[in-house]
DNA sequence: TCCAATGATTATGC
DNA sequence: GCATAATCATTGGA
């Protein structure tokens, strides 16, 4: 207030000439009647302002108070300082634009999609093309949904900076206002509209985020491989025998060739080294008086029908898993004995796979295209 | 509807 | 980090 009044008297002291002024007197009874102006009734106060509107010191008392303001205005923003640039609404904005809500339009939904079935351990085939392209089609709703509530965002953001601004520039004639108060006042108006960008922002994450993780979850539902992936892999398998371990370049070129991820090449393998160890235990305890059977079985089994062999599920599985061991070894019913089928190639004799030779070495399976591989691991 | 087959997940060991 | 073993959960044929 002190400061005030300095400057008042300051600026009261120097006439428009430039010449020293000696009606203080007078300063101080309009700023009394600035004070009790909120006192008066509003006709009388209307009155009143437009005598002060008219009184010929109103401009030196306007570049005053303005001045005033302008030194408030500066302490405050120098206070304030700037604010840093929002961390969150910077890492919503890149989330967006990763998922392809954001940005450019052209592929960003399709290219989510396919990062989210790479996420998810499952290849692109023709079987989950139609919940890719319902993954993408729901994405491109949010997307349209994100971008119209933006564009509206700021139609409102800027009608309302633009009201504002107008409505100050309407008030600083009777009033002092400053441009850089006016340009403040933005400033702040825009910050609220942030936090309501924000908003929109984080409301469209959640749903991409919700989307996205029951497309996962319905890519995690188990199917089956088709029947050539399942051949190819049984082939690699069975030619691989004594060490059923495929280098990363070998499963990334099965995956290739089976159309579905190293992941699920991993996991095939180790589900079929178990489950083929496991029959193979099984087999090797089943009863040598059936062998008659089983040898009969396998012998159905080189032919095309198997359907009508009169061998347990149990059993046929066991069959199915030798018949591969057969085909490899080349040994069909000419010299089959026990030890044949009861010692398949790679296990030693603690159930764990002998070390291999190179994987070259063992020589593939010469089956023809209708052949089947259907053991019981696979 | 049952049940074997099978892909995926989890716990454990090395 | 990978392999194994057990288990879960779903599929698909009879």
């Amino acid at each position: 207030m002190d400061e005030q009044q300095r400057l008042m008297h300051a600026h009261a002291r120097v006439g428009m000439d430039g010449s020293e002024r000696r009606d203080t007197g007078d300063i101080g009874d309009i700023l009394q009647q600035i004070m009790t102006i909120t006192d008066q009734s509003l006709d009388e106060a209307q009155a009143r302002k437009h005598a002060l509107s008219c009184d010929r010191m109103k401009p030196a008392l306007f570049s005053v108070l303005c001045e005033i303001k302008e030194k408030t205005v500066l302490s405050i923003r120098g206070a304030q300082e700037e604010d840093p640039p929002d961390a969150q609404i910077m890492r919503l904005d890149n989330m967006l634009l990763a998922e392809g809500v954001s940005g450019p339009e052209k592929g960003g939904a399709s290219v989510a999609a396919a990062a989210a079935a790479v996420a998810a351990g499952g290849g692109v085939g023709a079987d989950n093309s139609a919940e890719h392209s319902d993954y993408r089609a729901k994405l491109t709703q949010i997307r349209q949904i994100y971008h119209t509530e933006l564009e509206k965002y700021e139609q409102a953001c800027s009608e309302f900076t633009t009201h504002v601004m107008n409505l100050l520039r309407e008030q600083s004639r009777t009033r002092p206002i400053s441009a850089k108060e006016i340009e403040r006042m933005v400033t702040i108006i825009h910050r609220k509209f942030s936090s309501i960008q924000m908003q929109l922002k984080q409301s469209t994450c959640e749903a991409v985020m919700i989307l996205r993780s029951r497309f996962l979850d319905a890519r995690r539902k188990r199917r089956n491989f088709n029947k050539q992936a399942t051949e190819i892999l049984n082939e690699y398998f069975y030619s691989h025998l004594s060490n059923p371990y495929p280098s990363e370049e070998a499963k990334e070129e099965l995956a290739k060739k089976c159309a579905i991820t190293i992941a699920q090449v991993s996991n095939w393998f180790g589900n079929k080294r178990i489950r083929y160890k496991k029959n193979i235990g099984s087999a090797a305890s089943f009863n040598m008086s059936n062998s008659a059977d089983l040898f009969m079985g396998i012998q159905s089994l080189n032919g095309d029908s198997y359907q009508g062999a009169q061998l347990g599920a149990n059993v046929q599985s066991q069959v199915d898993g030798l018949r591969h061991v057969i085909n490899q070894t080349g040994v069909y019913s000419e010299g089959l004995s026990a030890n044949h089928m009861y010692s398949p190639q790679g296990l030693n004799t603690n159930g764990g796979w002998q070390d291999a030779a190179t994987p070259s070495s063992v020589t593939s399976p010469t089956e023809g295209p209708g052949s089947v591989h259907s053991d019981t691991s696979n």
